[in-house]
DNA sequence: TGTACATCAGTGAACGCGCGTTCACTGATGTAC
DNA sequence: TGTACATCAGTGAACGCGCGTTCACTGATGTAC
């Protein structure tokens, strides 16, 4: 028999209700946006009654909280699949882009229009960092040939967010570009506003790429 | 006396009380979010009965149709004053960025988190293109030198979004790389994804136009 | 192995709420003679 | 200029709805002796 830990088999049933709240959650937002998420709707749906629920999320707040930590939780594990698997900035963009078409409410939830006065789980910069410094990782083992940009030597005063990475100057604006342009491209193309346009997203996006590796 | 063109009183109310809905629903929207926008909430701010409205939108959705079409209008709008007192694409860079920061929400609403479902108004696509061809004539405005991409030529095939715009390839490359890279700062910084990190925002926005016009 | 008890998942009724929207109406504003 | 009528802005009551959330409860599952 398979050893779970210390589970019990309550915790076991109570883990997996959880998590099928939680993808029923993630198929709601998919179908209506995550304005429309509604625990009623997901009991019933789950053939249960709404109060239920309230077993295993204290309320609302709490199970959006828990999707906005699952999508960056897996983000940075998509990102550090590909960094694990000796990928470079070009590679870890790819991973990007998969992880996005993936499930693009997922990437909104993360990048999308945010709610005034909403603020998000405090782990989430934690992982963002976690991010960070993969790419610092991957930006830094990249030549930087070229002289110093106005805003290299601006980010090199300004690198307290590298949380103490040793990547050179270059390193820090190649990461904040990769952050910048690939979400520019992927949020676009996501939200469909190249839809109708006739070119092909993913050429773009490759563009994308490789304005980062030249410069 | 000032002449109203063929306005009668009458007009001009319904006119001004139009108005005055659309801006409560631009307060709303900026506290709380689109998704909170309000009927209800609108009337009761300007003192009037919640009905009251309907006789200036038919419902709810007419009147997120009209803020729709106004926030691409006004975005469209500010690009054609740039561009009308002879910026090149750096200073149409600068008016977007004014733009967007005048007013984060609206800025959502044109680039943010889709609606599943949801179908932007017609003219909307109109007014997209209306802002494309100013940036392809300021992108055509610049030399290209350099080698054409795999980019440009991919373009070059489908260049039907440029509607008949005779800018070369280059410039349909770069008018897009504004789009993209522009929108990837502008929204990341909206969204409030680098406070705390320490770096002026502007200044990375600054590099992101540099890069457009140096390839 | 069997009984007594504790834990805990899920139910169903009930709460107050604010929403969008309809409808028949009142009263003010404008128009025609 | 004054009266008769039409237009139309805004009201208030009412509708059904689905929401989040609470509470006292039943009944099944697990635990201790």
């Amino acid at each position: 028999m398979a050893e779970h830990g210390t589970e019990t088999p309550r915790e076991r049933y109570r883990a997996q209700v959880r998590t099928e709240i939680k993808q029923r959650a993630w198929e709601q937002i998919a179908t209506a946006g995550a304005s429309a998420l509604s625990l009623n709707a997901i009991a019933k749906q789950m053939g249960m009654s709404g109060p239920a629920l309230y077993r295993y999320f204290s309320g609302r707040d709490e199970l959006i909280t828990a999707l906005i930590r699952d999508a960056y939780r897996s983000l940075a594990d998509a990102v550090r699949a590909a960094a694990q698997s000796g990928a470079d900035l070009a590679g870890l963009a790819r991973a990007l882009r998969s992880w996005a078409l993936e499930d693009p409410q997922r990437y909104f939830l993360v990048y999308g229009t945010p709610v005034p006065g909403y603020h998000a789980p405090d782990d989430t910069v934690a992982i963002t960092s976690e991010i960070m410094a993969m790419l610092l990782d991957a930006g830094a083992a990249m030549p930087s040939d070229g002289p110093a940009t106005p805003l290299d030597t601006h980010l090199e005063d300004h690198r307290d967010w590298a949380d103490g990475h040793p990547a050179p100057a270059a390193a820090l604006r190649r990461a904040l570009a990769f952050w910048t342009r690939l979400h520019g491209v992927l949020s676009l193309e996501l939200a469909g506003h190249f839809t109708g346009m006739g070119f092909d997203a993913a050429r773009l996006f490759a563009a994308e790429v490789d304005s980062l590796t030249t410069d």
